[in-house]
DNA sequence: TACTCCGGGTGTAACGTTGTACTTTGTGTC
DNA sequence: GACACAAAGTACAACGTTACACCCGGAGTA
């Protein structure tokens, strides 16, 4: 098990006959150095089997090829498929990706951000919760690049934001509904502080009032992103003097929770309730009925953050803010139907 | 946006009129420190935000607090909610993750190797492949410690392994079926190649053995964990000209697309076959019928893994390897019937 | 001839931290 | 009063890399 120390530029360098420098000019294909000598120089480097070693680059050059990635959880499957390629593409653009999951807790959020800081890595992508926006904004000032994805904080200036079109999202949902006869709705979305509730809240409004149909606040239920809120908060609303006759689940945290409660109160889908979630996770079409969903790109999603914060890390200049809705399509299945008599 | 340099010891140690050396002592609490002085650094330290730079450290202490993470993918969800907790745990013991997915590539996962070398983690949790054994043995060799989680490659010594008890969860699993009459039983695993797909199988012989059952390998599909594969392999096998009346799937990322598939050929569970699956995703119980499913306990394993790896990154000797096997349950739903006539 | 210019190379300092060796001061002991 | 001894602090080098200034020699130009 000879651990011998790993071999440095020093040592490729003498190996080759050369100078640190010119080593280092080889292996980062820098300034300009002679063929004959560049391939003395490779061939050393295999033999010694160099690696260059990150810290001491990051500490001399003031820059990393790590970025780091905020989530709320990675076993909530919209994340997790989120999670697979932003690592994807982060890896095809030669950066490594350091996770770190909040499980919506302000706190652990806010150690992720402190990690990330000493870290010193280049950007981060961000799903971030709604009470640290100071903290989001020290570390922009500090000169992370910063790109929130899904989710964003609008308090903060010069954050690049990619996330989907909610509003129109739950208006396209919303109005399927009233189109099949529905007048009360029900809402489970995430927190109306997140960008994302507030945006679905929005777009299950407009819908209905497109439709004069008047709203009934009882029919939104806020859950912040915790299962087990889920059924007391549901059944809540489901026990109403004038219950819904159809349900919209805007919090992709409860969604197998939300079904799995509507089977046990022997609620029956679509006759008792139409369904619609958000996400179109891989078992979406598994139960029965299949549900009819808000499906996602999720990949141009990642693509588009990793992309864009790709960019802001090569680019010297301070570059604009931008941001990115991707549009959503809503996959009809059983799982809504014309309302009853 | 007056994006000042970051403040270092040597700041943070004119501000509190003391030498960096103390500065050093006191954010490591290190050697003794006069209190009075250590709450003047402190005051210092806070005021002007100081943060230490882990490049920096890592260099001169030749350690870190960064472990990788190398999983197939984590869209699966198997791996993804064993992702999230692995995550939480390394965050309880002040440990990043660096995540690195190799989608069952081989040229992927060398590249994952290659970059946490570079990166000079002190230590990573893995799910080998079965192709680079001889990259995992040189990062061994290399002074990186080495957990092997969920599957391993045998060939390799001296590196921790932490999985399920795989062997003994097929045999419930076939045993079970027998025990309802099925004697033609198909069984979808991952390639024999890797461990997991070779104790499942192996299980699974000798659940047939020890009731005098016939094996026959056509029933035995190996699928090296894509998509695509699932369906033709499937097809054929229940094209058989004496079909199976049972199926287990190992595969924990076909798991949801053996079912589609299922159903879109118009086979009923469990009248005309009775079917187990591997991991207890979050969807199982809302299917119709409710799966049968082998249950994990993720969060063992990823708190073993954490733990095998964050000992032997604090102990200076060298210790023996270790094993760990997790029990599973089989979790029975109606999935699962006794033979038709 | 004297000059600039450029390719190809060397040497050195610096990035921010911490370990080691050293100094200073105070305190208790014989 | 001399001694050892610990506590508290300083100074400096080193971790591995790369940016920068510099040097050398040969080719092109006035």
């Amino acid at each position: 098990m000879a651990r011998g120390r790993e071999p440095t530029v020093k040592d490729v360098a003498e190996h080759a006959g050369v100078s640190p420098g010119v080593v280092s000019r080889v292996v980062n294909a820098n300034g300009s150095v002679a063929e004959l000598t560049r391939e003395r120089v490779l061939a050393s480097i295999a033999e010694l089997g160099y690696r260059p070693h990150s810290a001491a680059r990051e500490l001399r050059t003031r820059t990393t090829n790590t970025i780091g990635l905020v989530l709320a959880d990675v076993a909530n499957p919209f994340f997790s498929q989120l999670a697979d390629h932003i690592v994807r593409h982060a890896a095809d653009a030669g950066l490594g990706v350091l996770l770190t999951t909040t499980q919506e807790d302000p706190a652990m959020e806010l150690k992720s951000i402190e990690l990330l800081l000493q870290k010193r890595v280049g950007g981060v992508i961000a799903a971030p919760g709604t009470e640290n926006a100071a903290a989001w904004r020290h570390m922009r000032e500090t000169g992370v690049e910063l790109t929130f994805v899904d989710r964003f904080i609008d308090r903060i200036p010069g954050i690049d934001v990619v996330g989907m079109n909610n509003e129109h999202a739950s208006h396209s949902a919303t109005t399927a509904l009233i189109e099949r006869g529905h007048r009360r709705i029900a809402l489970v979305s995430g927190s109306s502080e997140t960008s994302t509730g507030r945006e679905r809240i929005a777009g299950h409004r407009r819908a209905l009032q497109e439709h004069g149909i008047a709203e009934d606040p009882a029919l939104v239920v806020e859950l912040a992103f915790r299962h087990v809120e889920a059924e007391t908060a549901l059944s809540g609303v489901l026990a109403l003097p004038q219950p819904p006759t159809a349900l919209i689940v805007g919090n992709t945290a409860v969604s197998a929770s939300v079904i799995t409660h509507l089977r046990s109160a022997g609620i029956s889908v679509p006759q008792d309730l139409s369904v619609i979630v958000f996400h179109d996770a891989e078992w979406t079409a598994l139960t029965s009925p299949p549900l009819t969903v808000v499906r996602h790109q999720l990949d141009d999603l990642a693509k588009c953050a990793v992309e864009m914060l790709h960019t802001r890390l090569n680019s010297a200049e301070r570059l604009r803010r931008r941001e990115k809705r991707l549009p959503s399509e809503l996959v009809i299945r059983p799982s809504i139907a014309p309302v009853r008599g």
